[in-house]
DNA sequence: GCCGGAAGGTAAAGGTTCGGTAAAGGTGGG
DNA sequence: CCCACCTTTACCGAACCTTTACCTTCCGGC
């Protein structure tokens, strides 16, 4: 991906709503940025593939082309940083656009600190991604009825799903990768919650125990998360015939 | 693994779509890849477990063998990168595909770019797995009917899963590791429960106790564990004609 | 062969450690 | 301030390790 190293970081904002666009535009370019804004899902997509732009906010609901239309055909040739607007409460929405890849969404009624805060945690990870070797794409993990996507961050148990804390999906990710293996509390703490471990530090357990809970899975039988006495956890692979 | 170190980065492509064949062919031949086609899943295993290519593209559907026999099948003997193709949507497909140890999909309406970033992100994975976390795993021994994976802190007996006590485990392991010689109650206590022997300390020969109990062994005809009065135990190697 | 003591086998008891989990406490973002 | 989340604390029960005790087996000396 090639953009200018220099100059304001040049954002595109896809909303029909014009008065919208205009707000962004004069909030974000005295900090920075450069806005391009377009009011129509087809034009998005084409200046959105262009590689002109560092991210998207792009709104969902469009004239023409639907925004989760728009992300989707997006997502099929760019790994382009998107920030979708949500109605409030529009819950449904905001995770089918999770799912399709957009990297974080912003209720409609966002305050600006708010839209800031997303943006820079949004234009970072995609820094950290590139210095950190390129779009590296995650695959997800299946193991047992889960599935688990890293890209969207969600978790499907038997086609249904769950709804895990930060902390939880990464320790959960952590021992599926693993399946089948053993992993101590201190490589899972360092891995999902980023601290170290020092003794008498029950916070693994506790997060097990809610995520057993969540997966309906049983301590002393456990279909998925088997404890290791003395060691850690290891999750269950599936028996293979 | 024996791949050459120089040239092109050679793929194995199993579809019966002779014309989607070619296309990858055209598209990726120029990028510094070989690409070998094959179009039925019993060849397309049998060239899989060469060891000629650096990773594999797979159609689940297939004439013959079914994709997700041919993956299972190649799973037993290999850890070959294996990427995918499913049909948009099938979503069932694809787990059952996870499961068995792909390393990534790929839906059928793929773009190039999203081909290429995949496949390139399936080798990176596998040559990291490969530099590192390969001769770091401490490797599993087997010895009689035991099956001893230190990774997995599992033991089975003759196929069947074991469930041993820490000390247990680790006293087993220590035998195993050093089959056919004695070892004394000395370095036994030490490396299982990490302490000191002083005497009349018969914890060891309490644990091995119940591990003989545990392995069905009995300690006058032992199958594993043998008694050397006055020194220590042995674990027996099967005898070698 | 018989005897006695040392070594080893093992069941059971005792005490400790470990892990599950509810609930309290703390923290940061909205 | 509220909410969601993570961590810490506390308590309990279960699993575990060691010790003890009582046998059996082994082996050398008689």
């Amino acid at each position: 991906m090639s953009l200018p190293a220099e100059g304001p970081t040049p954002l595109l904002v896809v909303d029909d709503d014009v008065k919208l666009c205009r707000l962004l535009r004069d909030y974000l370019e005295p900090l920075g940025y450069a806005v391009e804004a377009v009011h129509d899902g087809r034009s998005g997509l084409a200046r959105a593939l262009s590689g002109d732009h560092a991210a998207v906010i792009l709104d969902l609901m469009l004239p023409g082309m639907n925004g989760l239309d728009v992300l989707r055909e997006l997502r099929r040739e760019s790994t382009l940083p998107v920030l979708m607007l949500t109605a409030l409460g529009d819950e449904p929405d905001r995770i089918a656009g999770l799912e399709l890849g957009a990297d974080d969404y912003l209720p409609k009624t966002f305050s600006t600190r708010e839209l800031l805060a997303r943006l820079r945690a949004v234009l970072r990870r995609s820094a950290a991604t590139r210095a950190a070797g390129g779009p590296e794409r995650e695959a997800p993990v299946a193991v047992g009825g889960l599935w688990i996507d890293p890209g969207a961050r969600s978790v499907t148990l038997d086609e249904k799903p769950l709804a895990l804390t930060p902390v939880e999906f990464t320790l959960l990710l952590c021992l599926a990768r693993s399946a089948g293996r053993v992993r101590s509390r201190e490589q899972l703490l360092l891995e999902a919650a980023d601290r170290d471990f020092e003794s008498f530090d029950r916070s693994i357990d506790v997060h097990v125990s809610s995520l057993r809970k969540k997966l309906g899975d049983d301590a002393k039988e456990p279909r998925f998360i088997e404890t290791v006495r003395g060691v850690g956890y290891r999750l269950r692979r599936p028996e293979a015939p």
